[in-house]
DNA sequence: GCTTGACCCTCCAGCAACGGGAACCCCCAT
DNA sequence: ATGGGGGTTCCCGTTGCTGGAGGGTCAAGC
């Protein structure tokens, strides 16, 4: 299989494929030619790649990730541990857009937004 | 004022306060020995950039926002409009953030986190 | 007057996770 | 042979800084 046919098939960029054979998450063999060619399991693990960063997992978590899967011998207990600090790490993501956005929102409702140069917004910014 | 000072000042590093400088998003006078002088007024420039920045704004939207508080003329629907879109963008963020905690919150409660390696966690990511 | 330490300066590299684009090779159909 | 659609490498740009090297400056203490 050469590479678009695997961005087609995984939903990742032919670009984003390269990255992560250029920085060791996957490997693939060489054609003659020169063009990468990939394997079932490649296109496996780029699919098991792509649905960890959308889970929001760095690359070196799913790396980690990564390794586990593979590991026959592993415990669920690491996987959990991941995750968990990964959870955790999107609670407080949350919790400070959900401030951000709490404070926004009240200065939103309290500005006119009409052609007068008043405005509750760079006074808030402008407070002190 | 020097540089530590109006760090202290603001909260923010004297880093960020030479970085703002080179991206010209405020100017510094400088002493005859070639150190930045800082007045009030750019000391409140910081300070509302700092505050921006705390409510998530880019930097080119703290940039449109420190422009638009030095125009006397403006209109606060200018602002307003500036504040909605981001506030939008927070709202976009937070919904994918809580997408992702929720699907995580329910494979790590799933999961055993024993010595055992089955784990739903990687069977979802290696799914299909 | 000399040293020491705390400032200040500029410039360069690097982070995450790619995306865009240049410059080039390869293969197949017309 | 030429055109179009693959592929390749390499390098720059993104965002918003942060760290560090290598060097000048200043005030205090001896």
């Amino acid at each position: 299989m050469n590479i678009s046919e695997v961005a087609r098939e995984t939903g990742l960029p032919a670009k984003t494929i390269r990255y992560y054979e250029e920085i060791g998450l996957i490997k693939s063999l060489r054609d003659t030619n020169g063009y990468r060619m990939f394997r079932v399991s490649d296109v496996h693990k780029l699919a098991f790649l792509g649905r960890a960063r959308a889970l929001g997992f760095s690359i070196e978590d799913c790396r980690r990730l990564l390794a586990l899967y593979e590991d026959q011998c592993r415990a669920s207990a690491d996987v959990k541990a991941l995750a968990e600090e990964h959870l955790a790490q999107i609670d407080s993501k949350i919790a400070q857009l959900r401030s951000m956005q709490a404070t926004l929102r009240e200065l939103v409702e309290e500005c006119a937004g009409d052609r007068r140069p008043d405005c509750p917004i760079l006074r808030d910014l402008a407070k002190e």
